[in-house]
DNA sequence: GGCGTATGCTTACGGCGTAAGTAGAGCACG
DNA sequence: CGTGCTCTACTTACGCCGTAAGCATACGCC
């Protein structure tokens, strides 16, 4: 047919993180990607090896997306800019930790690796040791993929069946018994007022603290 | 044929939690749980109503696993009791992160929110205000499934591709250039020895001392 | 004995990723 | 100009998946 406008790996990505926006990352499926280019699924494995690859084509445009700051900063500001934009990166497309988490992609690449290899480097300068680093540097990640994780899907309640009478929160509090589960029912109707960067930052900065705490240089390195 | 022994949930939850360790979440599948029961896959549906329905079936008995700790405890250590003991029932059964990460399962119990409802206590004890427990249960909660999530999967670097001449890590290593990402690849040489477990304590102790630090009332409360 | 019901089986549908084979367009070369 | 290689896209097919629909069987109870 037409080889007017011939495919390429970067229109697939494109196309690829456009529908997975749309459609979630199971909406994301090599049939419906080929629909979406008016092509047929099989034609996508010209251009890609597998939906691995395109996977991990997505997940390392998104990582690249990830500002790296200052290197003269302070190492707790470094981790907190880098964290903070992870998150962003990651919230602007949530599909991406869900694809880590899962392990549907796994990109290895050095645009990929530079954000970790950052965070890394100032954990290193607050004078951690080597397995310290390692742990310090899971927490970082695990707030970041964590806050993202347990608010799309996880067990945060935004996602009860949509009945009528109510938001779904309200509908979730009314089936538990707050006699029975005091605090987590209080809990509850702080839910639909809760704006998830923020409260991210909040505990970003909670987490920092801690780092600086347990530092062996304290704050200065 | 045979009604001798018939099937029930419980069997099938049985089934389903030994499959899943086998095989993975993407291994649990209808037709496989059944064949390891001796059925066929339709019959499963009359003791649940679908695999979610499983899904939330073993969710809730991993739930039940979590120990509640000594209300007279202070509150730091009730965090850190329940934190562990939701770290380890996980750790047993490392599908089910998964599966509430991925929103496949989402069990609304009374005993799945038991454990949630006193973190949820110990964090009210802390004296946090409503919106601060909110992020405080999220760092907690983040802190826990991170650190299986990225572990198993996520972009720990345990799946590489195991050819001849060394470990997975090594492999790895081998590719990433120590010049361009050299804090990342000194970090890679601790891997080998990592003990999750003991990782998870020390992050969370971190954690928990920036929780300590951000408390309106100090540890006493 | 006979019947209702609970339990299991069979078949079928529309989805998935992708292996394998095929058609046709564009280009380099004689 | 013709010839043939290569690259792209298409078609078909296989074995998975969850589950809707309908059928057969065997037990408990009268």
């Amino acid at each position: 047919m037409a080889r007017r406008d011939p495919l390429n790996r970067e229109k697939i990505l494109d196309a690829a993180l456009a529908l997975a926006a749309e459609e979630g990352l199971d909406g994301l499926s090599m049939r419906k990607l080929a629909k979406s280019l008016g092509i047929e699924a099989m034609s996508l494995y010209n251009h890609v090896s597998n939906k691995a690859d395109i996977l991990d084509g997505i997940a390392e445009r998104v990582f690249g997306e990830i500002d790296c700051p200052d290197p003269a900063l302070p190492w707790p500001d470094r981790v907190r800019a880098l964290a903070l934009s992870m998150y962003r990166a990651f919230s602007r497309h949530p599909v991406i930790p869900l694809a880590l988490a899962t392990d549907q992609a796994n990109p290895t690449s050095e645009t990929a690796l530079r954000p970790i290899d950052a965070l890394v480097g100032a954990l290193f300068e607050a004078g951690f040791p080597d397995d310290d680093v390692r742990r310090m540097l899971t927490a970082v990640n695990s707030a970041i993929f964590g806050s993202l994780l347990l608010s799309t899907g996880g067990f945060t309640v935004d996602d009860f069946p949509a009945e009528a009478g109510g938001t779904q929160v309200d509908l979730f509090a009314r089936r538990i018994d707050p006699a029975r589960l005091p605090h987590f029912s209080r809990l509850l109707t702080t839910l639909p007022a809760a704006d998830p960067q923020a409260d991210f930052e909040r505990a970003l900065d909670v987490l920092i603290t801690g780092l600086i705490a347990a530092a062996p240089g304290g704050a200065s390195g």
